[in-house]
DNA sequence: CGGCCTATTGATTAGCCTCAACCCACGTGG
DNA sequence: CCACGTGGGTTGAGGCTAATCAATAGGCCG
């Protein structure tokens, strides 16, 4: 449990320029709503309006619905990041932690509004939403065209470049997310995430500590098999 | 053909505010490059840096590559709209014309740099690349989760949302892409792709008319299938 | 009108999903 | 301290959707 002014100097910190005045910043600050979430809550966002959301502490996934029940995980974000929460469109979008959480939430309308005073400011929330871009198409590529295999490796191998933590020269993630999960945001049923991991594991390209541990014996394989260009065009 | 004159002003008029001095312009403008590319022609863009390209005529698609040959269409684009390229990463991508079309092509960073001078061009960009993150996100609920008629009822109905008209009291499209960019849009084949148009057909809902046109008879019952989440959360 | 490329249709196969049982880690309470 | 219960995860058998392989039809160009 972070303060809300830990939370909003690190924000500050990383998503505002240093060279902004003191009421500028207290204005930014007056916007934010910090939300303190327990695991597996699902955030009551108005689905009226955009939001923009810090994550200071925890891990959150955001998750697309359509019929039938069927959810699409859009997007995981952990510490540190900024979250664009898009107002409720063909589909709706549901904000919710995957552990107990420290957010900010601001209204993304008044922010940008607030952030037209300061270029610097619009660079840095256009970084943001270019980096979730950037991530969504890698995703499409992977929903489209890869096999369960590649899914997992391709999700694998993110995974271990974002929270992942070396130990003993290999690297080293805790998943902060169920294999539910991970089904979907793959697109793929919770068996077939499960025996792909067996598969992985029979290889011995990684390991599994418990639900959540895994550790990558061989990285190089498990990059091979995450189906990426190889050669330059 | 346009003239690189009518293009700019185009550009100018839909993406760049309106208060902006002359001399500001004329350095946006220098940063334009003009390409004139005929049907079916991959841009050879620097894979090194990202780049901003202006539709002014035509349809592009930009596609994201895999190992074995496998592409995935991450978007589509028209006239008027403006796309961000991405450098190569984990995979790279490729833009490419559906049919002749006039462009202006930006380097990113250049044109990021110029647009620190105003806040009112950032939040353009800033608001194309949000346009398209929701956008991505949709595709990836699509690619995820919809059933191979669902995934051709929702392109269809985003389809007649951006290039439809309106030709007695029906809505008509004439697609620009082909069947096998449909399929590599939907993540699906284009045996797969045909067998959804033929029962669309079949179903009365849909009309095909040549190779490109398609006449929407029915756009509820459409929208029906395209999986759309109908009830409020 | 002829040739070519794209689209459609058909038969079979493969990969993932569905349904179902079992296992295991963990937390609880006797 | 251990028996038990619970929920997530794994494993197995069979089915179904879309892919693959193959052939035909049809629009569009010269």
């Amino acid at each position: 449990m972070m303060t809300f002014a830990e939370q909003f100097d690190r924000f500050a910190q990383l998503h505002l320029p240093a060279h902004l005045g003191d009421d500028a910043i207290l204005r930014f600050r007056s916007l934010a709503r910090p939300v303190d979430a327990a695991r597996d809550v699902a955030l009551g966002l108005d689905e009226g309006s955009d939001h923009l959301v810090f994550v200071s502490s925890g891990a959150i996934k955001l998750v697309a619905h359509a019929s039938a029940g069927r959810n699409q995980v859009v997007a995981f974000h952990f510490p540190d990041e900024l979250v664009v929460v898009p107002a409720r469109a063909e589909h709706s979008y549901t904000l919710s932690t995957l552990r107990k959480s420290d957010l900010l939430v601001f209204d993304y309308a008044s922010f940008a509004d607030l952030a037209r005073g300061d270029p610097a400011v619009l660079r840095s929330l256009l970084d943001t939403a270019r980096s979730s871009l950037s991530r969504s198409r890698e995703k499409s590529l992977t929903l489209g065209r890869k096999t369960a295999t590649e899914r997992l490796a391709s999700f694998l191998v993110g995974m271990a470049h974002r929270i992942g933590v070396e130990r003993e020269g290999l690297t080293f993630i805790d998943l902060p997310m169920s294999r539910r999960d991970i089904a979907d945001s793959l697109g793929l049923t919770i068996e077939t995430v499960s025996r792909q991991f067996t598969i992985l594991r029979d290889l011995g390209i990684v390991r599994t500590v418990g639900k959540s541990g895994v550790q990558l014996v061989d990285l190089r394989a498990l990059e091979a098999r995450a189906g990426y260009l190889t050669e330059a065009a």
